[in-house]
DNA sequence: ACTGTTATTGCAAAAAGTTGCAATAAGGAA
DNA sequence: TTCCTTATTGCAACTTTTTGCAATAACAGT
């Protein structure tokens, strides 16, 4: 049984399609294994499959994340990045040359349930990002 | 000597100029309290000030962030909103009912400081959005 | 294999956000 | 006050993201 393949029946178990579409965008993550913004995403896919269209792309990532196979990431633009679900991280990003370092979410673990006890919210997410300034771009001021 | 030309003085000492634009738009965030998205600001702003444009807008809110008097945030959607510049706090918001609640930064000093160790960055911005489910968001599920 | 249901897509149009450039105006200096 | 420099704006064009809706196709059931 393929990766693809498991990925279409987890999705048919909660009532969705695997499409051509899906498992595209999903191959694309896959193989790239870093994070992609929607447009290189479609740019790589129209390739592949000329008919897609952008609003697919953009549905198809917001529908990957719902479902838990993909997750988005946000840089210091407003803008999303997405990534193939692994294990779960978090990022510290530099400001000045865009550096990033993966942070394992353990690291984390700790704050979030001080967190849940302080506020009573359940955190889901990992894969947040701090800014600030790598050991490099510290020297330069 | 008015809030306005407080922040008036901190730019001119850096070389940069205080417009109608930046004050308005600096006044907005400051009377709303609470975080604006850039759509929110054009609509309030435009009716004070017609001949604003959105270009402005979006410039004028990069470089107030740049400068330290206003701090974007990222909601789940991937864009940004923004609030005045006060004390330096995070935020837990809701999934389903986009509920929010602050958190001191202090909460989260010590993870700061432990991820600038094993890393080498300097973190610079606070801010930070945490996402899960709210108390009440719990229960029906 | 065929059929029917409906999740999903493509298309068209709108909204949000970005960029280059010439015109404007803030504010220091005379 | 007036002049000059240049930071900032508005305009126009463009790119990215979102939305409504009719056409398509996944796939469960026969
Ligand atoms: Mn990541
Ligand atoms: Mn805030
Ligand atoms: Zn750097
Ligand atoms: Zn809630």
């Amino acid at each position: 049984m393929s990766c693809g393949s498991l990925y279409a029946s987890e999705l048919r178990a909660r009532g969705y399609r695997m499409t051509p579409q899906r498992m595209l965008i999903l191959h694309i993550l896959h193989s790239a294994g870093t994070h992609l913004s929607p447009t290189e995403i479609f740019a790589t896919a129209k390739k592949e499959f000329p008919r897609l269209t952008e609003p697919t792309v953009y549905r198809t990532l917001d529908f990957l994340t719902e479902n838990g196979l993909v997750r988005p990431a946000h840089r210091g633009n407003g803008h999303h990045v997405y990534e193939i679900a692994r294990h779960e991280h978090h990022h510290l990003v530099c400001r000045v040359c865009g550096g990033e370092v993966e942070v394992e979410h353990k690291v984390l673990a700790k704050l979030y349930r001080e967190l849940e006890t302080a506020s009573g919210y359940r955190l889901t997410d990992s894969h947040v990002t701090f800014f600030g300034l790598c050991p490099g771009c510290q020297k330069g001021d």
